[in-house]
DNA sequence: CCTTGCTAGTTCAATGATCGAACCGTAGCC
DNA sequence: GGCTACGGTTCGATCATTGAACTAGCAAGG
């Protein structure tokens, strides 16, 4: 986009709409919450241009929102984790999931309170314990029957339930 | 930008970029939560060029997000105003909204509660009434000594209180 | 040591989106 | 009729995105 920020607007929705406002990047930030690290498996997931991908990763590590650490293992080189700004940007990604499951499309994901299983509200709270959890107690997992169009190694691994910010697993374990 | 969907992603937040993912379009549904609803006030307050918001507009409409009706009082031709729908954004409005105000640059506007007068709490809840109330019945204010760096007409008119969804007067009254 | 393969990028030409200025059509007013 | 305000549309220039090709670093195998 020409000009990818809004100086004008004195705003803290244009403020943050500079940082994850941008094509893709609210897809890099959800796929981070799905717990993927790896620039091959972000690619793979998302079949996003490779330069784009590593624009976007960039400028959300020089954001504040993501961080870049040397991969432990090896299999890779870095691996790009949420910071706790980044973690901050679940009631968003929420909202936004919510949103486009009622007035889009309806979704084949369920999100699930990790301590007592309830399906969390409209709002991202848990009904039965009166508490709004974290993204990192939040469990997502596929609704029976739901559509599956991919089949990348991450699209695989998501299918079976999973905690939100846990690494997914995309490599059979050495 | 180069297609502006996602088609490979099988999500609801996918589907709800498609709609409020481009440039521009979430700051013009923020406007249109602050009452703001003709073309040139739009113009006017978000300095987006007439093309873009055009287009935009026009997307929104398809989209149910936007109703575009024939204006009352003739001031201009059409109004532009929030569907149920586009309603339903406020939480996706409001988490971004927090998020750049606690993370980008601390925000000059107070959100409350109009039933009671309690600021809402970062997930948009008032925390005396235990409720989470609807955009309409959220009134945004000036803090004090907020900078204001622009004076168009929309501007102007929202240094006072105001409730959500209510039509700003950016006219004189005649 | 040399090769092969994998990961993580960068570079580049083509295409599409955005920008800002200029233009157009209609309605209301004098 | 002539003027202005409003709500757009049109257009060339500029910038962003795309997808393919290419590069660099590392590890394992031979």
């Amino acid at each position: 986009m020409l000009g990818k920020d809004y100086e004008g607007q004195d705003c803290s929705l244009a403020r943050a709409l500079e940082t994850i406002g941008e094509r893709w990047t609210l897809l890099i930030v959800r796929d981070a919450f799905y717990g993927v690290r790896r620039f091959s498996d972000f690619q793979a997931h998302l079949d996003v241009p490779k330069a784009v991908l590593s624009d976007r990763l960039g400028g959300l590590v020089d954001d504040g929102v993501l961080e870049r650490r040397p991969d432990p293992d090896r299999g890779g080189r870095h691996v790009y984790e949420l910071t706790a700004a980044g973690r901050d940007l679940w009631p968003v990604v929420y909202a936004m999931l919510t949103w486009g499951a009622r007035h889009r499309s309806p979704s084949g994901r369920v999100f699930r309170h990790a301590a007592c299983g309830t399906a969390l509200d409209a709002r991202g709270a848990c009904g039965a314990c009166g508490t709004t959890p974290p993204a990192a107690d939040v469990v997502m997992s596929l609704r029976r029957g739901a559509r599956t169009l991919r089949d990348d190694p991450v699209a695989v691994a998501l299918r079976a339930p999973h905690r939100l910010l846990e690494p997914v697993a995309t490599r059979p374990p050495a």
